[in-house]
DNA sequence: TTGTACGCGTTATCAC
DNA sequence: GTGATAACGCGTACAA
């Protein structure tokens, strides 16, 4: 509790020269270096960070606002982002909106209010434009990513989804499926719209016309993936089935896979799985066969929402930044 | 960047009145209160939280500080905290030490420099002690979860990890398992150390003497687990194995039951194992089977940290709190 | 109901 | 090298 008067009352000088030393600023002798330091020390004083961002108007800490913290879909995003801040000197505070789209804003609002110098958010949602006015009305330093706000002049990291599509159905053809069925998720999201868009097109490409394209809507959870299964498969049993299922999210993914095999379809052999995100199932009840899927570089995505967060927070950059990473195809059992 | 006194201005009234609309209090007539919020607008003004909470010496805002942000083992630990926190109107800020005690050290400082009201601590790393005091001795008010500073005064959550290993010792009995090994983690974490001693004391119970005791040093990651398992294998063959084998960690135990199963050896029919944590795979290019293990009710420690640091806060405790908490045994595959 | 003025803890400017 | 003092933006006695 005790302030930097309190010190100066201490050591006998002004609060100044205590200034000068928290701060390892010149133009203090060694001398009263010593006894400043010794009454900081004795007093036990701490630096107010409140009192001193309010007049230097700089927190030097970037917020991150995500739609849940407890997803290891975002590890990587996280790592990328505390990596990049570790270099800079800067501190990183995250939050979770525990997918509600009103606490996003809760939080946000948070930051705003001069809490830090910049946020980061992750998301997809349409519902968010709303929240990613207010922030560019309000000229406030924020990065964006997976969240294409097209025309808006804001800083945008984007996954280019109709690509992972693309090459979630090359690969299928390769593997010899020609029967592929796309599984949908949330349609709420923007990544699942172009997700479904790229693999319209692909398979047009290969050649399939679009009254041929199979889709199944479903959700993003496993548990919506499962139950969306055991209903397709109760309807059309294991004779119909396509050559490959391809899935808008691995949880969907994990689900089917589950209904499958407990319907004694042997995957790879009977028909072949691809999901989207490189994800992990939430259960463990599960012997769970390896996922062949599309991974998006969220480290190097959050690495940069950094730079380019503190590029403009440092007057380094001209404009705001749109940049598009692209996801590779990772194999794995259940297209051997 | 327009402040009350911007907006003052441009109501035509003064900076109390302009207060009392934004905190919402009374004082106001409806006619100055319209005008006020048309200039809130107009303006597009937002409260700076630094004057406010400097003034008001409180930011209504808890710090968490965990060891890292990417482990699934954390998830309930986070939302039992998340969940508490939304119900009293805190908001709460995460962030990662990275593993690094360092780090720990950096955000705790940066926390206590009046940037939140009250942190909460995970983490049983016993080099974490020098930390603790220096809370202590500053007075700031925080909890500790899963480390045992014993006699200072501090709010504590523990877990009962020497409960913890009686329950998996017993239930390996049940299951017909006499020669039980124990597979050992970190040294260096105080949880390591008493599930260690947990065991041996509930292998004694068993009328097992001390040096009929078998046990195999490894570490926390799976990894760790694999090679200890590989080297051990190696040594001993398949013959000599143990009944069970009991893990101070679920990763651990995961590395053994993939050494175990690249060896041919049948679990759980050769061998029995239980880990600790109720923790998931990190890895996803294997079909892990599920295991049995021993679940700490991290939810509700997490919950209780928050409830105890609030009414500190509140002033409506007396003194620090010290609770303790009881795993619960968990029953899958790898003992059935 | 409304306004003035001070204090919160810090940094920075300008004297000395 | 050192010390007053004015900001920073806010809340709030206190006075009107």
């Amino acid at each position: 509790m005790a302030s930097i008067k309190d010190v100066a009352k201490r050591a006998g000088c002004s609060v100044t020269l205590v200034s000068r030393v928290i701060n390892h600023q010149p133009g203090v002798s060694e001398e009263k270096r010593q006894i400043i330091e010794a009454a900081i020390k004795e007093l036990g004083y701490t630096q107010n960070m409140l009192a001193r961002s309010l007049v230097l108007k700089k927190t030097n800490t970037i917020g991150v606002v995500l739609d849940t913290l407890c997803e290891e879909y975002f590890f990587p995003l996280i790592e990328g982002i505390e990596d990049q801040i570790d270099k800079s000197g800067y501190d990183v505070l995250f939050c979770s909106a525990r997918n509600s789209t009103r606490k996003k804003n809760n939080y946000i609002s948070y930051f705003m209010k001069n809490r830090v110098d910049g946020i980061i958010i992750y998301g997809s949602k349409l519902d968010d434009m709303d929240l990613i006015r207010r922030l560019v009305n309000a000229g406030f330093p924020f990065a964006l990513i997976e969240n294409d706000v097209g025309t808006l002049n804001a800083n945008n990291i984007l996954l280019n989804n109709e690509y992972g599509s693309a090459l979630a159905v090359d690969h299928l053809f390769e593997c010899g499926c020609r029967n592929i069925c796309y599984v949908a998720g949330e349609s709420t999201m923007q990544a699942a719209q172009r997700r479904q868009a790229g693999f319209v097109e692909a398979m047009k490409r290969h050649g399939i016309s679009e009254k041929e394209l199979l889709i199944l809507d479903s959700g993003w959870t496993e548990e919506q993936g499962y139950g969306t299964f055991k209903n397709f498969l109760k309807k059309y049993g294991r004779k119909n089935l396509p050559d490959a299922f391809y899935f808008g999210s691995d949880q969907t993914a994990f689900g089917g896979m589950k209904a499958l095999t407990e319907a004694g379809i042997s995957v790879p052999d009977e028909v072949m799985l691809v999901g989207f995100d490189d994800d992990k199932p939430r259960h463990h009840d599960f012997s769970y066969m390896p996922l062949t899927t599309i991974r998006q570089p969220l480290e190097e995505m959050g690495r940069a929402a950094v730079d380019i967060l503190l590029d403009e927070l440092n007057g380094k950059s001209t404009g705001k930044k749109k940049v598009m990473y692209y996801p590779t195809l990772v194999v794995r059992e259940t297209t051997r």
